[in-house]
DNA sequence: CTGAAAATCCCCCTTTCGGGTTATAGCTTT
DNA sequence: AAAGCTATAACCCGAAAGGGGGATTTTCAG
C-alpha cells in the first residue's frame, strides 16, 4: 500500500514544520507539500492533489474558511481536515458548510493526529471530542417555545409549504380556525408572516418533517 | 475514580450477555443493568441511571428511538449511545435527533466500543467512520440548483422572512423587480408561494444565513 | 459585434394573508 | 364554582402575494 500524501496549510513556520516532521517520519505517511497562506495552498494544490489536507483557519489574508470553499469548488473529492486552535460554535460549523470532513483543534497529540489522518483516508470524519458532542447537539431541539399541540401540527404544515385552505382541509377544521392557530403562533414565535414563521420553525428545529 | 456505569437495551440475550462480561471484565467499567426491550428499560432506568446506557434500534414493541426520546424527556442529561446493526441515512439521523449522543455499529470491535463509552462519558460523541463521514456531509450543500446570482440573494431574504417591499428596499430595486426575480425562483424551485420556497431552501440548503 | 441571458421596470387582475373583534364549548387548575 | 386556557368558528377590511401579460437595458460569451 502507498504512504498517504499529506499537505499543510498553516502560517506558523514552526508548527508547520514540526507537523511536516511528524508526518514524514512515521512510515506510512508522507507529507508532500506545505503552505504558509491560503492563496498559496490553492494556487499549489490544484498541480498536485495529495490525499488529505491539514488546513488551519486563522491565516493571513483569506481564512481556512475560504480556502475550504474555493478548493472543494474546484476539488470535490479532496478530503480537507481542518486543525485550528479556534473551535467556537460558529467556526465549526462554517467549516464543515464548506466542505471540511473533519475537525481537529490543536492539542491533539501527534497519536491521535495520525490516527484522524489515516481515518479521513478511510472515509472517516475524524473530529476531536468536544467538536463531535456539538456536531451532534446540533440535531437536537434546542429551543422551547410554548406552542400548544394543535399549534405545533399547524405549524408543521406551514413549514411543508401549504395554504390556510390546504391546512384546513389537512385537519379537518374551517379556515378561520386555522387562521386563529396561526394568529397565536406568530404571536408566541413573535413573527408577521407565513415565510417568517417558517424561517423560525426551520432554524429552531420547531418541527420535525 | 470511581467505574463508568453502564445500562444496555438489546434483544438478543447472546449479545446482551457478551456485551454485559466485556463490560464487567474490564477494570473502569461496570454494567450496571441490561433490558432486553424499549417499555422495560424506560421502566428500569428512571430508578438507577448509569452513566451511558447502550441501544440497540431494533427492539420488538418501541424501537430504540422512541426509547430514546422518552428517556431524553424525562433524564436530558443521560448520554445514550446507540449500537446497532443499521446504518440507513434515516435511522442514523433519527436517533440523533431523538438524542442519541453517538452512533456505533455492532462490528465495532470491544476495545473501540470501550473507548467509546469512555469518550462518551468524557463529554464525547462517537461515532463509527462511515457514521461521522454521513453527518459531517449533511452539513454540505446537496442540491445544485440553476437559480442566478441576484435570484439566490432573492432567496436569502425571503428565507429571513421579509416582504416584497423590504426586499425591494434592501436591494436598491423596485418591488415589481423583486416580483419578477421570485417568479422565476418559484418557477425554477417548481414551488408557488414564499413558504414553500422557504421550506424548500432549508431543506436542500440552498441559502447561507 | 451580436445574440442570449440576466436584470430591470410596468400594468392587469384575483386570491391569500394578516390584524382586529367577538363568541362558544370543553377541559384543567385553583 | 370561578378563572383560565385551548380549540373551534365567524365577520370585516386593507395589504400582500401570486399569475398573466409586455418591455427595456446590461452584461457577457462566442
Amino acid at each position: 500500500m502507498p504512504d498517504i500524501t499529506v499537505s499543510i496549510v498553516e502560517d506558523d513556520p514552526e508548527i508547520r514544520e514540526s507537523l511536516a516532521l511528524l508526518i514524514n517520519g512515521t512510515p506510512g505517511f508522507t507529507c508532500e507539500s506545505t503552505y504558509g497562506s491560503a492563496e498559496k495552498a490553492i494556487k499549489g494544490l490544484v498541480e498536485d492533489l495529495p490525499d488529505v489536507v491539514l488546513m488551519d483557519i486563522q491565516l493571513p489574508g483569506m481564512t481556512g474558511i475560504e480556502a475550504i470553499k474555493v478548493l472543494k469548488e474546484k476539488e470535490p473529492d479532496l478530503d480537507i481536515l481542518v486543525l485550528t486552535i479556534q473551535s467556537d460554535n460558529k467556526v465549526v460549523f462554517e467549516a464543515l458548510c464548506a466542505g471540511a470532513c473533519g475537525y481537529l483543534v490543536k492539542d491533539t497529540p501527534p497519536a491521535q493526529l495520525l490516527e484522524a489522518i489515516q481515518e479521513t483516508h478511510n472515509g472517516g470524519a475524524p473530529m476531536s471530542t468536544r467538536i463531535a458532542r456539538l456536531v451532534v447537539e446540533s440535531f437536537q431541539i434546542t429551543a422551547q417555545t410554548d406552542l400548544t399541540a394543535r399549534e405545533t401540527e399547524v405549524l408543521t404544515h406551514l413549514c411543508k409549504g401549504k395554504s390556510y385552505k390546504m391546512i384546513a382541509d389537512s385537519l379537518f377544521i374551517s379556515e378561520e380556525t386555522v387562521r386563529r392557530h396561526i394568529k397565536n403562533i406568530y404571536r408566541k414565535l413573535e413573527v408577521h408572516s407565513k415565510s417568517e414563521a417558517v424561517a423560525k420553525a426551520f432554524k429552531e428545529k420547531l418541527v420535525n418533517l
